[in-house]
RNA sequence: UUUUUGAAUCGCCUUGUCGCUAUUCAUAGAGGAAAGUCCGAACACCAAAGUACGACACAAUGGCUAACGGCCAUCAGCCGAAAGGUUAGGAAAAGUGCAACAGAAAGUAUGUACAGAUAAUGCUGUAGUGAAAUCAGGUAAACUCUGUGUGGUGAAAUGCCAUGUAAACCAGCUCUUGAGAAUUGUACGUUCAAUGUUGGAGGGUGGGCAGCUAGAGUAUAUAGGCAACUAUAUAUCAAGAUAAAUGACAAGGGCUCCGUUAGGAGUACAGAAUUCGGCUUAUAGAUUCACUUAAAAG
RNA sequence: GGGUCAUUAACUCAGUUGGUUCAGAGUGCUACCUUGACAGGGUAGAAGUCACUGGUUCGAAUCCAGUAUGACCCA
């Protein structure tokens, strides 16, 4: 596994653990995403999740274009953040369709406020 | 040559770095519509999947096909100058219904005026209203009739393994006089029915494997056929995910448009979900072939 | 993945099955009357491509086919 690999152990994919992040966990915002996150003591590694409402993107191309260029991101920079065991779930709302330069600043920005939350 | 008409094809390419999914560990990895879910099948299941009625679909003639509501050819109607396009094109002499306004009258019809003919009436022709007016009228995309077809449910089907709980609780029904149930609109029939069955409220699981990708497959050639299509031979074939992979960045080259150049902008519609055959809808741009001659230019 | 419906005035709904007879009701809007003025009341008026595109028909909001948007059901 290389530095900047991202598969599928990682994707969060339980519906009940995926409700109970959007209930108990927090929540930041900048700019077109939203991260939800909870620690959680009964795993090791992190798990991510990324969506796109179907409201604000009706094509399924756009859908699955966004969640790669989020998971992208994500997979680049998570390494710079040294994050504990915890569940995120990025959810994109903006109606337009980004460019990659967009959506890296936005989780950069995320990641970065989350880490410093966490340690204070 | 432009325009017009028809048929068919393509659906940007290459390299590098970092990733994702599958497995043979080195390869492969999204379409012509993957879409809409409008039809037809394959395949699977149902303690009888049976019979009748109902309901629904289709409709010129002949052919193709696994099948079809699809396709091909021919005839007829309509449109077009032509090439060609288009049509839910069975039956009104089985029955029922419907037709505003106008008009004498829109079917238990046949009135009036004029003309013709006749012994006379009936009769024949013309007139006005209207979409339709005497013709065994129109309307079936009104009911209906005729012919043909359809059992129902859909990979969340179905089979196996693992994990885990509750053989608990409440209510109803029934031991042959038949409650209730058996994935179907109704009836009949058939089958099950006390370690029974139905409903309620509640508890647990919500993982894996198979189904799952080589098939009515694709391409070329030859033969048959007007054609759809069929037969034979040869070659060829690596997506298989499941909160759902097929991406990001960089460089170079195509193509289109703008611009005198430099250069700039754009590169459609759109993302597999069991698999096929069609139909319908969306689609930048490019290419090939055939056909017509009305118009414009030479 | 599979299925069922809806779309009519600015808003909420009738009418659609069964074709032609004025496309209607309430709320809101505009003008006038009533009042010293407002509210309320009364009178009158405007506002519609019947979601869109085709077809059948003499004639379509209504029948048929396709398209778009929205809602719901199955687990």
């Amino acid at each position: 596994m290389g530095r900047y690999s991202l598969s599928k152990k990682h994707i969060l994919t339980n519906s009940s653990v995926l409700d109970s992040v959007f209930s108990v966990g927090k929540k930041l915002t900048h700019s077109a995403c939203s991260l939800y996150y909870l620690k959680q003591d009964s795993i090791e590694d992190l798990r991510v999740a990324f969506s796109v409402g179907k409201k604000t993107h009706k094509l399924a191309v756009n859908r699955n274009k966004i969640k790669r260029l989020m998971r992208e991101a994500f997979r680049l920079n998570i390494p710079e953040f040294n994050l504990g065991a915890h569940d995120l779930v990025f959810v994109f709302f903006s109606k337009d369709v980004p460019a990659y330069n967009e959506i890296e600043d936005s989780i950069k920005s995320l990641l970065l406020s989350l880490s410093k939350t966490i340690k204070s």
